[in-house]
DNA sequence: TAGATTGTTAATCGATTAACAATC
DNA sequence: TAGATTGTTAATCGATTAACAATC
């Protein structure tokens, strides 16, 4: 239905109106939004139209409101749960970061193969065996995933979580997964990220 | 001149002609290479004609000229040389990513403000204190920053990496950051993947 | 030769942009 | 009212897809 870019620009809009909501503004204007996503106001009024929000000439957009219809667009009024699968630097910086307060993503539980990260609790967030996992999905019924875990353990991690009913994952390992239709996947890429960096940046110099 | 979308392909072809000349492989046909980006062998002949190699019918490309020419559109033949600001979790997780063998991206340096983080080496790295960081980046001559500082320090660590010739940054920190129109700046958003990771899943599971 | 793959051209598709009437 | 902002429609743009001739 939406694209992966309007997806990312209802995120960038919500946590903008949050803050706004926080900070008891009422009314928002599409070229403010359109600041937050580097876009056009077109762009902006698009979205919102698309997700069913109507504005109002002077008056633009009613924060709360509109909120409210992108959280029901997210299908989320507040937190979602997700686990963590690979308590090495990264999985445990993830951790952290979403522990921070106004994060509306909550790792539930880590999971990892080495017993030595294993029951532990690193930024509130419980560590266990990756045996234990099955059971925890299936208690819990979390239904997303960040894999964090080396390269060479992605894929046979990937199976396990698909087989115990994981349907999304986020994935941080360099390797393009092998899942059902069923299942979604987003690569982060962050190697990827940083020559796409690298390349533009040097365009930008030679273009100037 | 090329999209994101290109770039991030011409990576991900980039990395997978690697493992193929290592494994001594000599040709590659399109549809070998489509399965990598999870695209139709129709846009990565495109692509490859777009960068200016042509390949042969029945023979499909040839891995190391075409790996060449991967390496020249990307102005780099072996390693590039970034630096991370904030060495916290994410800093060392990433100081700790690139430090595996095979990378070619090379992390030459850390910094922070915190002095308990600073004066130690973390895989490989070397990190300083953030009052260095100038006389740093002007003696190495290094271009390119990721910035893993809390979102509260973004914008003034961004305006000092500018103000030391910095032309490309990778930020972490879920802020957009203000810079002059030669510097680029890659935002990575990691609650908004997750966002959209939980809403492709779900979408996912209600076509189904 | 036959078959698979290539490069090239035209058609399609989707998203962005531009233009403009409607409205507070 | 005048001016700024909205929703809507049409035009533009770019990327992907389809079709096909060329080639090893």
């Amino acid at each position: 239905l939406a694209s992966r870019k309007t997806i990312e620009r209802l995120s960038l809009y919500r946590r903008y109106l949050k803050m706004l909501k926080d900070g008891r503004i009422e009314n928002v204007y599409s070229h403010k939004l359109a600041d937050v996503v580097a876009e056009t106001p077109a762009v902006v009024r698009r979205d919102l139209m698309n997700i069913g929000y109507s504005g109002s000439p002077k008056l633009g957009y009613k924060v709360n409101e509109l909120l409210s219809k992108v959280d029901e667009f997210f299908h989320s009024k507040d937190e979602v749960k997700v686990i963590i699968v690979g308590v090495g630097n990264l999985g445990r910086a993830l951790m952290q970061y979403f522990a921070m307060k106004g994060s509306n993503i909550k790792v539930i539980a880590g999971f990892d193969a080495d017993t030595r990260k294993t029951n532990r609790v690193i930024s509130n967030c419980h560590c266990y065996h990756i045996n234990d996992l099955p059971k925890f999905v299936k208690e819990t019924g979390v239904t997303n995933s960040i894999i964090t875990v080396p390269e060479s353990a992605a894929q046979i991690t990937t199976d396990l979580l698909v087989s115990t009913g994981i349907k999304g994952i986020l994935n941080f390992s360099p390797t393009r997964l092998k899942v059902p239709t069923d299942v979604y996947v987003e690569d982060v890429d962050i190697t990827m990220m940083i020559e796409r960096t690298i390349y533009f940046s040097m365009e930008n110099s030679m273009r100037t």
